[in-house]
DNA sequence: GCAATACGATGACGGTCATCATCTAAAAAG
DNA sequence: CTTTTTAGATGATGACCGTCATCGTATTGC
């Protein structure tokens, strides 16, 4: 749910206060809300491009300014990284929460997440990339997965200790899970068999697990005879 | 097993004749031996930092050359990047043949793989780089991870229709496991409490599953009453 | 042995990249 | 109103990148 503020405007915005004033230059406000809608661009376009795969000039223009600017905002391009990767997680928590696990892997092992990488999510879009960068930036990872991990768990609340423990484990499981099944499944080419083969057995079998239990208390209430 | 061939040399090679004559320029069988190393070694450096991580002059240093004559072996970075893909998957394919799933979930999701991405499976290591590369190389990948199916499903061998599909979905379920559970605990921060708790989890519960049996054979050996 | 071939080294090319210096004009501070 | 500050534009810098031209030399085919 929830489609965000950076998905209206792309290139040819300026000049957009909120009274649509023209050509004002800069009110700190302004500023403040430029400096955002870049983190929101830059974290679209790393996601559908890698942080390799996108430059500083071409991301600001992007966002609708030219490049010098830029170090007026961030200290870095690695800073940014740092920024947009966590600005991503949060957005991807931010839609998650409230929602059941079973509806969770529903659209994340989905066509359309994994067609819509821009828009999708940043640990599936970006984890592979995340392993190679500094420090920083694979703790704003680990931070985003608990709480991705504490908004699933939310939902399947069960408060005994066991069961907290229970829980805890089947999330990670399922994520994982979901999380493998679309990076392979985008690592096929674009309409392969291959490809909606390993997104369609996943989503069954995730589902199923679900349904079934941890190893833990194996098939608590299974339909077996 | 099988560390392999790139494994013991990593500069400072050159003049390297089978009878280990010093200085000799270049005998046809060498040339093509040294191409052989260029891919090794690419395979091994893209892994550790990515396609984009690495160029063709450094790569050819890393291999104990100078950056000129890479385009008398290969037309393109493109094209090495492609071949290099191939190799790491077909060595990843060749390591697995002969074992079986719960040996193969064993090594793969354990912290030694984990932390050793250059020697490790290349579609943990480069599946979130493919999605963003050329068609080529895309099918490189749905070719290896085909071939590796094919090695898993061959274990655990059980010659009935039902029995074939059923364990061709459980292989490409366990596999998309496997690789989710390694990606998300190496884009934690290393040594981090959750990236070895990913894994711990992951490996066990998909240890698990194995035994258990699928959603379409729902638990028929559990140890229930 | 002689000519042709081609591996690999050296060096250079255009392009892109992240980053910084400088300038502007308007907003904030007084 | 005056001064200071600063968002953003323009342009430049140096490093790096993929690719190609050239050349030497040893191997290969005759």
């Amino acid at each position: 749910m929830s489609i965000d503020i950076y998905v209206c405007w792309t290139v040819e915005r300026r000049a957009s206060t909120e009274e649509g004033t023209a050509d004002m230059r800069v009110t700190k406000a302004q500023a403040e809300q430029n400096r955002a809608h870049i983190v929101a661009t830059a974290s679209r376009l790393f996601r559908e491009r890698g942080y390799d795969g996108v430059g500083v000039a071409e991301l600001m223009a992007a966002a609708g300014f030219t490049h010098g600017g830029f170090y007026k905002h961030f200290r870095s391009k690695a800073d940014l990284m740092a920024e947009a990767s966590a600005s991503g997680l949060s957005q991807t928590v931010a839609r998650t929460e409230g929602v059941d696990a079973a509806e969770f892997v529903e659209r994340y092992v989905s066509r359309e997440h994994r067609d819509g990488r821009g828009d999708g999510c940043t640990i599936a879009a970006l984890g592979g990339d995340a392993a190679r960068q500094p420090v920083d930036i694979k703790t704003e990872f680990a931070a985003g997965i608990e709480n991705l991990l504490t908004a699933l768990q939310a939902q399947s609340d069960t408060p005994g200790d066991a069961d907290q423990r229970a829980a805890r484990t089947m999330v990670i499981d399922m994520l994982a899970h979901s999380v493998g099944a679309v990076m392979l499944s985008r690592a096929c080419p674009d309409g392969s068999p291959l490809a909606d083969e390993i997104l369609d057995v996943c989503r069954k079998e995730i589902l199923a697990s679900l349904a079934h239990g941890s190893s833990d208390q194996p098939a608590a209430l299974g339909p077996e005879a």
